[in-house]
DNA sequence: GCAATGATGTAATATAATAACATCACATTT
DNA sequence: AAATGTGATGTTATTATATTACATCATTGC
């Protein structure tokens, strides 16, 4: 069972709606694309996407890109009980397809730097950009 | 000598003036803060500010920090060599300065992590968010 | 001179995000 | 039932960020 369904019924009708948008589409969505596609069921102004996405990104159900003013939903299960989103991105140029990671030893090492330079880390935002797998000529 | 002011020659009066407010500020800049602080100087539109930008940008001689939308002048004078942006951001929440760093080991960990899950890298967005030294209670 | 190229100027528009304020739904208390 | 509090919604307007399209100017090479 997804995070999606656990929580689906705790969240209002406006966080369902997007966050079915979210988990239909195959990468990651602005929240203008979202409000155009939500447009058939009610939605007429950005405030009630980014409402919505605020309370889903607090609930670590969705993730914003920050390199791409946009948001995906979270592709595993261990987002949320964190407070820092240890997670990164692998982001396809090509495709546009999104690949959440987590990376124990890549997490660590950026706590290490930040310790060693004196800076309290409060999240660490880490996209990668590049082709992926499917779209590298072979 | 400063990047800066050894290809200072060769940028265009818009780059200079661009590049100039960046070296002045204390911190990193908007591009529409750009634009306000160069109207004396002629300045009158957005493009004028976006166009210096890209050219900076792709010199090397200025980073853009996608999670805020803002650019900063490069601290150190090894960007320009290197086609891949192999730096990382230190952002202070409180103070808002911005430290540029390089880190060997965690540029091996992200290669490391790409070539594990067959993503070709072209470029990481890596920016810290927390508090600086400065800013944390003693 | 004249074409090619790159830089610049200007207006308009597109895209992303927030502010301000009114209303609604529902639970709690009295 | 009435009053109240709270969180979710709806709506309009505005602010912030970035790009498109097109005209003009400067420099270089022929």
């Amino acid at each position: 069972m997804s995070k999606f369904e656990a929580s689906n019924t705790d969240l209002t009708k406006n966080q369902n709606l997007v966050m079915g948008a979210l988990s239909q589409a195959n990468g990651p969505l602005s929240a203008y694309t979202i409000l155009d596609e939500l447009r058939e069921h009610g939605f007429r102004a950005p405030l009630q996407v980014y409402r919505a996405l605020d309370k889903l990104v607090e609930l670590g159900l969705v993730h914003r890109l920050e390199s791409l003013n946009a948001f995906v939903a979270c592709q595993h299960s261990s987002c949320g009980g964190d407070k820092r989103e240890n997670v990164l991105f692998a982001i396809c140029e090509t495709c546009g397809k999104v690949q959440e990671l987590v990376d124990e030893r890549l997490l660590d090492t950026v706590k290490n730097l930040a310790e060693n330079e004196d800076f309290s880390l409060s999240k660490s935002v880490i996209e990668l950009r590049g082709k992926c797998g499917s779209c590298q000529p072979s």
